[in-house]
DNA sequence: CTCTCTTAGCTAATCGATTAGCTGACTTTT
DNA sequence: AAAAGTCAGCTAATCGATTAGCTAAGAGAG
């Protein structure tokens, strides 16, 4: 690789004159500037990035940190990732912590070797992993997806409660009294969340769910799967069900199957999906479903600012809001189904 | 963030003692070399890739450039890239090409200016686009999954002769003579070399698909539907289906499905996937599934076997064999179909 | 006691680019 | 004609780490 040093040489100028040719940071002779445009040509030169970014301090790397590679939730956010980053003029490293809070903490520090800029990171460590020491002296970070106690950075996060409101208020409306849920881990607060809001949109009807009706499938699909199966199996099963994630949804639509059920005319199932289609099921899922390419894309735009100095504030947390797709799982209630 | 600077002199020691201790390239006594450790943990000293970087010409980066982010089949080779990229102590650089050669051919620039120290390319230019001097005086390179015509660089494919024909004979050993495909592409190795192996199993046993019982699925979910609507509402449709890959596959059961026909019963399906699963479809589908965690693994160790100038060969190519996965979408041809 | 050998640790050059600040030629002003 | 101003282009410092080569102190030999 030719170095600006061999420019300036063929070209019979000083590296500063090659600099500023390159960079057009200043004026420079006709006469000159042909010479060093012709010698760059010839020798293929390219200014060295690493070069440049030891005397800048800049890398022109982003990191993103996701907790899964293999979801595809998280899959979808380093395919938007990876356009925002590309077109904001910045490369993007890819980490995986596999939901591991120690590896994560290996990849921190990788990260700050590695000089980049800045980072996006979905956290999987406890709230007080984040604390602002652990990012302090360091490049700006932005958290995504997952909130955590405020740790003084920016955050970009779904509005969970909404998640479960808005399915749960679907099936509220279709005439469902008696709905159930399966339910991820409480204590994730994509778990929690949800539920409240489901909880919440009961409430605010006067209503509850019944006791039994509300299990938890751990965002697993062959525990959901158990779990509705030995729900929808009651004789007083409910008429709908709000199933808090798509791979649960899916195990939840084998069990109505294997019961002999048909959805929905005689269960009807609203979900919360992270990703689109949750694998093109049979009746197409009604769901709620996370904006996670505008969540992505506001995420980086939020770093870009921090990274470029724009930004005063000590730290912002924006929250989206889950939009509600219809699908066929959900009919309105029989009246068949409404007690005497 | 601190530099070796601030530590040499926190610590009272020159910065090449400093070097030495932390990269533990020389005797320190115990002395020296704990008050220097006392230091880096005080000031959380991490040394600067960059700097590094600038001295050894290397960056302990490797770019990974994918045709279709969006698509599964390169989200598992980034899943496994990365955790292969880790292992072997460097950090994955991520680009999606968007099955764009103009897009391409910037990122091939970009990699450039970041001082990659290799690269591993799922290509999507035509062959031209490949030949030795693009890569000339640059980081080593190994092609991934698809094959290109040979361009001097290491190659790591799959073979896509055997995934039709093991498919096919599958098919052939249930007793099926009349078997029809949804294939790819023609331009496309995947496409035109999954057809001729499916040809190859059949002409090896003197047979022959019928006219009009091979037809272009494109490798889209709703063309394969449309064509294996109209070639199963045929009278004489025939008994076995071996589709391309798994979306079609997707499309080609809702056709199925739709026809009030059975799998397998009333047709037997058997295709090749990239990926695992192709979406929980409900009789299974036998497949031919590709070694995709494998095949990158490999790549990345011959990548890193030339950065690290293990190997001396021009170039090698290795070519993986698509595994036969047995599901439930095939049967033994019934009886009734045989003619008298 | 002097000379040589060993070696812990230091000094300073180096990687490739950017840029503050200087030089000297030329122009303008009085 | 001398002083002042302009500015194209150069010199050299700088970013942070590594490392060749040097220094000086201690050990061992004679």
């Amino acid at each position: 690789m030719a170095t600006i040093k061999d420019v300036a040489e063929a070209a019979g100028v000083s590296t500063a004159t090659v600099s500023a040719v390159v960079n057009d940071s200043a004026y420079v002779s006709p006469e000159l500037r042909s010479r060093v445009l012709a010698a760059v040509r010839e020798l293929r030169y390219a200014p060295s990035l690493v070069a440049r970014n030891l005397r800048s301090g800049r890398s022109q790397l982003i990191a993103l940190v996701v907790a899964d590679l293999a979801n595809p939730f998280y899959a979808r956010i380093v395919t938007a990732a990876e356009a925002a980053v590309a077109a904001w003029g910045y490369s993007l490293v890819l980490f995986n912590s596999d939901e591991k809070p120690d590896i994560e903490k290996r990849i921190f520090s990788r990260i700050r070797t590695l000089g980049c800029d800045g980072s996006v990171i979905v956290p999987v460590g406890a709230e007080s992993h984040y604390q602002r020491r652990d990012f302090e002296g360091g490049a700006p970070v932005v958290l995504l997806g997952r909130s955590i106690g405020d740790a003084g950075v920016d955050t970009v996060t779904i509005d969970n409660l909404s998640a479960g409101k808005q399915a749960t208020n679907y099936l509220l409306d279709l005439g469902h009294r008696d709905i159930g849920s399966i339910t991820g881990p409480s204590q994730l607060t994509t778990g929690s969340g949800r539920l409240q809001g489901m909880l919440d949109a009961m409430a605010a009807r006067g209503l509850a769910p019944k006791t039994g009706h509300v299990r938890s499938g751990e965002f697993r699909e062959d525990t959901a799967y158990s779990v509705a199966r030995d729900l929808l199996g009651q004789p007083d099963r409910p008429t709908a069900l709000y199933v808090a994630n798509g791979v649960m949804a899916i195990g939840v639509m084998r069990a109505v199957a294997d019961l002999g059920l048909r959805c929905p005319e005689d269960v009807s199932i609203a979900s919360t999906d992270t990703v689109a289609g949750a694998g093109g099921l049979k009746p197409r899922l009604t769901r709620t479903e996370h904006p996670v390419k505008d969540m992505t894309n506001e995420a980086l735009r939020m770093l870009v600012d921090r990274i470029e100095g724009k930004v005063a504030e000590p730290s912002r947390n924006v929250v989206f809001q889950p939009a509600l797709v219809v699908g066929e799982s959900c009919s309105p209630l029989k009246s068949s189904h409404i007690p005497a």
